[in-house]
DNA sequence: GCACTAAGTTCAAGCATTGAACGAATGAGG
DNA sequence: CCTCATTCGTTCAATGCTTGAACTTAGTGC
């Protein structure tokens, strides 16, 4: 501690509440202290170093009417950009996103990563990631993995179990020469849909199926990742407590009625756009898996909802594409299930964002953190 | 906004810190100092007041080896309390606490409330708020009910409807000339186990059974209320979806199962007591129908642990009773099922507070915010 | 008595925000 | 074309909280 950090502390924060004014919409100087309640004294401080190290630009004035005209503020167009990458067990996904939300390049290659090896998959990914990166200052990477992540380390991921227990963020991070930072997919996924705009400031929950069932959580505007990470583990919520067996050794989780492979198995179908066919063809044997998959989500989604009392549910993934024949089912079970449903305070809506969700979010960890912790921006 | 406003709010923080410290523990300006990251002279500055103001009081010089004594300073026993008060279907209870932590006076008086009007009730709890409050400054009430309660205001009271959507808190403010606040029970008795001292710093969920089944969830040191108020309905959480129906409308609830209610009518008990006398006998019929509700508490607590990754679940109300003989079931059935559990990461204990748990978290409530807010206690 | 140690107090220095005053840039009206 | 009204952005003295160092106080050990 120096001897005045506790005002440093002070600026920091006024420093994140005009970044994150800024996130939400360019504006001047004089707008932006308007919407955060400081003074155009304090913002003309704020922002100057953020001008001088080129993370805002200033546009050519803007004639508005009466008076002065304002010179709006936004993030600069060559400013830092974040690094997402995707390793899933059928493809890896690369992106880059800038401070201002704006994606510049993404690239998704159906791989094989469960026959690979650790050093393979991270070649791999830092090959795409070098293939992609602009020629603009670096904030980091975010890497999403399909598994549980505690303290930085993958501990549990039934479906890569090559890279469990390994450094992974470490060893990409080696071969980047740029900080790596670790985190679930579920988790991410929601992250996208909370930062930088869309569902920001609500509680929601994010829920997807690709092979097993994640939720990620979103309370109070951050992601609830748990005490050990295990947090939102939907798939291993029970709903029928002598129903069939589960890998993880449990009996009757809603990932052995609601797993996109249930899905896929019933319906006689080997592939998601198959299946989707299908429905669109009103084939009633895909409309009747896929009918039972929602039954089985909406029990599920009410016992979590009964819990976490989150308005929103956000389906994802795959249930994303299948949202149109899902729903009805699942808003049903909660309808009758939750205990704050009676007013109809339940909402299920399908994602937006498609199959980059994930590694969106992977980005959006990095731009979010350079905005809430902006010491690094301004140093 | 005044001219230095956020100066203030530095100074506010910091008295926060200082305080929450000497709820820990009494302890010199110096030991403070060490113990908060300030430095002596903020220590003896940021003191002085809560010296002037009776918050606080000085002993005697303590003797600990060589230099200087220091003079420990703690909470002034004649300094301000809480009041915690509790309408319960079957009791009324009041409580009194200082900011130390200690309570001076309880009172717990058994009433059938049920049958009451609204303003007898809450005459009667005036009352007994009258009777037990001392000659010292009051901070304020906090009033628990067996319900949901959002925004103040009681929604949701199975077996208090005469209570429901009335403006408790304004009514008994007015009565008492004090201010009131109201909180769910399961959320007071949670926040008993964290305030002033216990678990705290730890995530917990506190478990209870009386009427319905209803958790406190404690995150992050703070309980965690949902966007409406229903979270940690674990009564309402399935466990069978096509089990036994419930009168919430949905099917297989774990009250259903494991409420106070079916443990007694399964072993034909009519009593708590008279329960735990038949269990202490070794009565296989009480034994048997113990050990079903700590089967399917255990199925309902294992979705919520996968769901929150909280390490700790605390059993209170009547299943500290039923500890004993709940427990095994319960944790067999945790262990089979948490995802996290495989290191035995879950811990199931019974709570050490006894029936005044939940207006013990009553009057916390009011103690815990003079502390987190400490502007009223220097004004 | 004297050196030593630790507690508590005093005080000048440092600094982020603020509000008011000021300078800058434009539109409206004559 | 010139002046006034209006709004944007900058400059500046004032505020008040924490800090580290110096200082005072009050004991122990020899």
């Amino acid at each position: 501690m120096t001897t005045v950090d506790h005002l440093r502390q002070v600026r920091l924060g006024n420093l994140r509440t005009v970044l994150l004014a800024l996130v939400d919409r360019p504006g001047s100087r004089a707008d932006l202290a308007a919407r955060t309640g400081l003074t155009k004294a304090t913002l003309s401080n704020l922002t100057e170093p953020l001008l001088a190290n080129g993370i805002l630009v200033e546009d050519a004035a803007t004639l508005a009417g009466m008076g002065r005209p304002s010179k709006p503020l936004r993030f600069h167009p060559d400013g830092p950009v974040a690094v997402g990458a995707e390793i899933n067990v059928s493809h890896l996904a690369v992106e880059t996103l800038g401070l201002d939300g704006e994606t510049t390049c993404r690239r998704l290659v159906p791989t094989d990563t469960r026959t690979s090896s650790q050093d393979t998959v991270l070649d791999q990914v830092a090959e795409l990631v070098r293939e992609i990166t602009p020629n603009r200052p670096l904030l980091g990477v975010g890497l999403a993995v399909p598994g549980v992540v505690h303290d930085g380390v993958l501990v549990r991921a039934p479906n890569l179990p090559e890279l469990v227990g390994a450094p992974l963020a470490e060893a990409l991070s080696a071969r980047l020469g740029l900080d790596v930072e670790l985190d679930n997919e579920a988790n991410l996924a929601a992250l996208a849909h909370l930062w930088p705009r869309h569902l920001a400031g609500e509680d929601f929950v994010h829920v997807s199926a690709d092979v097993g069932i994640g939720a990620g959580v979103v309370l109070g505007g951050e992601v609830y990742r748990g005490a050990s990470g295990f947090a939102g583990e939907l798939g291993h919520v029970v709903i029928e407590r002598n129903g069939l067996s589960c890998t993880c050794g449990s009996r009757g989780c809603v990932e052995r009625y609601a797993g996109l492979d249930v899905i896929l198995r019933e319906a006689g179908r080997r592939r998601l756009d198959s299946l989707a066919k299908a429905l669109r063809a009103g084939d009633p044997k895909a409309l009747d898996a896929v009918r039972n998959a929602g039954e089985a989500l909406g029990v599920g989604l009410a016992t979590l909802m009964n819990l976490f009392d989150v308005p929103t549910v956000v389906l994802g993934g795959s249930y994303a594409v299948l949202h149109e024949h899902l729903s009805a089912a699942a808003q049903s079970e909660m309808d009758t299930r939750v205990l704050a449903g009676g007013e109809r305070h339940t909402r299920l809506v399908a994602s937006p964002l498609g199959e980059f969700a994930v590694v969106r979010g992977a980005a959006g960890l990095i731009t979010r953190r350079a905005v809430l912790q902006p010491e690094r921006l301004v140093g």
